[in-house]
Parts: C-alpha cells; structure tokens; sequence
DNA sequence: GCCTCGCTCCCTCTTAAGATAGAGAGAGCG
DNA sequence: CGCTCTCTCTATCTTAAGAGGGAGCGAGGC
C-alpha cells in the first residue's frame, strides 16, 4: 500500500473541522496530521508538518485565507492548497487561484466530491468544479480596483459620505467624488448603494 | 442506561452534518437519527422521527431556519429546537428565540459546548451563551421594523432608488421616501447605505 | 524619450436624497 | 368610542450624490 496522502486543516469552526477530518480518516489512502483554527497556526502547523495538501477555509481569525495561500506558497513554492469555503464571490476564486491555490471548492459540495479533490490536488494536478472556474473566467473580463478604489469603497459600504471619506483619507471631497464615480464605473452600479450589493455579492467586500 | 437522546441534524453542508454527527454519535447518551440538507427536508424528518432534539441551522435551501422553526412548533409545542449558525445578529438571534426555540449556539463554539446545549435543550432548559444572551437583550430595546419598512428596505439594499422603489411597490415617491426615512430613523443611519450596513450587521436582511 | 496608469485636484450642472411637517384612511384594541 | 399603529400621500427646502468634462504629476514599462 502506498503512503497516506497527508492533510493538515484548516477551519475556525471545531464542526467542520471535525467533519472533515471524519471524512478524510475514513478513507484508506488519507490521513488528518494536523488541526488549525486561524490563519496564523495554519501557516504554523503547514512548516510543522509538510502535508501533501492544506484544506483551507477563506474567513478565519487573525489571518485571512487569501494572505495564508500567499504566505505559504511563499515559502513552499510546491505547496498544494485546496480551497474549502462557503464564499462563492468571483473576487474570492480569483484571488485564491490567481495566487496559486491548486482546487477551489464550496462548504455545500457533496461528500465524494470533497475527497476527489483532495486526491486531485494532493497528486498536483488543479481542481475546479465547472460553476466555480465559470465565475473565474467570468471575473476576468471585469474591470479591477486600484487599492485606493478599494479603499473608498469599504468606507462607502460602512455608510459613509463622501465628505466623510475625504477627511478621513485626508484627501478633497472632489477627489472623493472621483474614486466614487470610478468605481460605479467598474462595478456597473448606478448608486453608491448599489456598487455596495455588486461588490459584496462579487466578494470584493466583506460585511 | 437511559435511553439515548435522539438527535434530527439539518443543515445545507455535508460537511458541517458530518462533523456534528461524528461528535454526537461518540457520545454514549445521544445519537443522531436522521439527517436534513433543506428546510423543507428537516421538517419531513421531524414529523417522521420525533426525535427528542432538532439542531438546525439558519440559512438553509427552500426554507429558511426561522419558519422551520415557526412550522415545526406549529406541529408540535414541545418540541425541542438547538439553532446552530454562523450568524449572530441580533435580530436573528431574536426571532429565533421568540418564535421558541430552546437554545440557539454559533458554529465556533467549542466541542463541549455545543454538546452540553444538546443536553440542556433535550431536557427542556433552554441553552443560550452570554454574548448570544446580550444580543437578544440589545434587541429587545431597538424599534422593529414594519412589514412595509423590512420590504423596502430589501430594495434599498439591492441598490434601488426611490422611484424605482415606488414603481416596484405601486405607491408613489413621497411614500417611498417616508418608509425610507423612518427606516433610517430606527436603525440611527444617516444615509441609506449606512442603512444597509446596520441592518445587514443586524441580521435584518441577508444579501 | 514617450506612454500608460494611478492618484490627485478643479469646474459646472442636474438630479436624487434626506430633513421637516402635516394629514387622512383603515385596522385593531381597551 | 377614542386611541394607536401602519400605510399612504402632500408640500417645501437643503444638501449630497452623480454625470461630464479637463488637467497636473510621479512611477514604471516600452
């Protein structure tokens, strides 16, 4: 029998992590070496045991998954980190897989979907359900934000006004203004509170 | 031995059903007896297992958390109902509670706890954590929306204006404005997309 | 050097948003 | 019956938002 392919977790919720970990020692071929319920120990316990594959959840204390993905990747260039989340945001998938995460995959999948991509990702090879690569493809074609745009927009999703934003970036209401538009422009929004619905649903923000 | 607790799972995610399952069936005084992916499904189980606890979770497919919890009481009074989710808005956590449901936990509790809730809210004790506890209490204290106010301001969310509003709702602008106002009146917002960010962080509206 | 891009600032103009105040119809309730 | 609440509509007024321009300046790529 060949080796076990080694996972390490990880998830801040102690239910899903033991549910997967339910799954995956329940498969002959795989083992759980490791558990984390942050980012930071994600990295951590990456470096403590070198598993073939991290499953990776993207909202987590301390550290978000995108900034794990690169961090690790960082240091292990060969790393194979699959993607385990409920966020389904283009913005998200592109990000993950754009940094080099190897398989993307949402919290809703069914059981044997989950464990073929594990396999898939732990021997290298990308795994991609058809409607996730879709809004990646998709994300392509759109417009991206400067950091700066980013900015402005976090602030105008916490409800702010323009004036508001200006002093608080210490720039003028004007240029405040100019940002705004950009971005209605990009996101295809007619109102500030629109772009706000656009840009939460597409996970360039989150509430 | 006693007989064991009978525990009904319902939530959209294998993974998260999993995990539960694992934890409650190592227990030697529960078991899970069924499992549930959708609202309409959980109700289903119910009527067919009558098991002594039902956890669910909130946001689930078909139905959501909140009317299963409403029908299922409808069926039977005493039934025995664990709210299980990420969300911990107050409102949420407010409905939920008031519409009698015995205890309601978010999905970062810790093993222990989760499992302790079980067994409290089998006995009939209502099972809620301090925080969670504080929510429902801060709540209480805030005006609630109308029916007419939680539509509009749906729309306000999605990025509507307050002629699109009227026309959608067949009433004229000044009417929509007046909703429009009285909802920033009780959620203390000075624009619409502060608004939108209160009511979102509230649990008022789910984008 | 030239060109593009990101960030900044400026102008005008129109429209939408929000503050304020008043009022009527219908439902439900003590 | 009066009281309260919800929903509806009215009107006026001020301010913020957004459309549509143009322009300078520094960094980095070709």
């Amino acid at each position: 029998m060949k080796t076990k392919i080694r996972v390490v977790l990880a998830d801040d919720h102690p239910v899903v992590r033991d549910g997967l970990a339910a799954m995956v020692n329940q498969q002959a071929d795989m083992e759980v070496v490791a558990e984390a319920g942050d980012g930071d120990e994600a990295i951590a316990l990456y470096e403590q045991h070198r598993p073939d594959v991290l499953v990776l959840d993207l909202r987590m204390p301390k550290r978000d998954g995108v900034s794990v993905v690169q961090r690790v990747l960082e240091l292990h260039p060969k790393a194979c980190i699959l993607i385990m989340t409920t966020y389904d945001g283009d913005e998200d998938i592109f990000q993950c897989l754009s940094q080099g995460a190897k398989g993307y995959l949402l919290k809703d999948a069914p059981r044997q979907e989950i464990l073929s991509a594990i396999r898939a990702v732990s021997e290298d090879r990308p795994y991609t359900s058809s409607t996730v690569a879709a809004k990646a493809l998709q994300r392509m074609a759109k417009p991206s934000l400067t950091q700066r745009e980013l900015g402005v927009l976090q602030l105008v999703a916490q409800g702010r006004s323009n004036k508001d934003i200006a002093r608080r970036l210490s720039i003028t209401e004007g240029t405040a203004k100019t940002h705004v538009k950009a971005i209605l422009t990009k996101l295809d929004a007619i109102s500030r509170t629109e772009a706000v619905a656009v840009a939460h649903k597409r996970g360039l923000i989150h509430l």
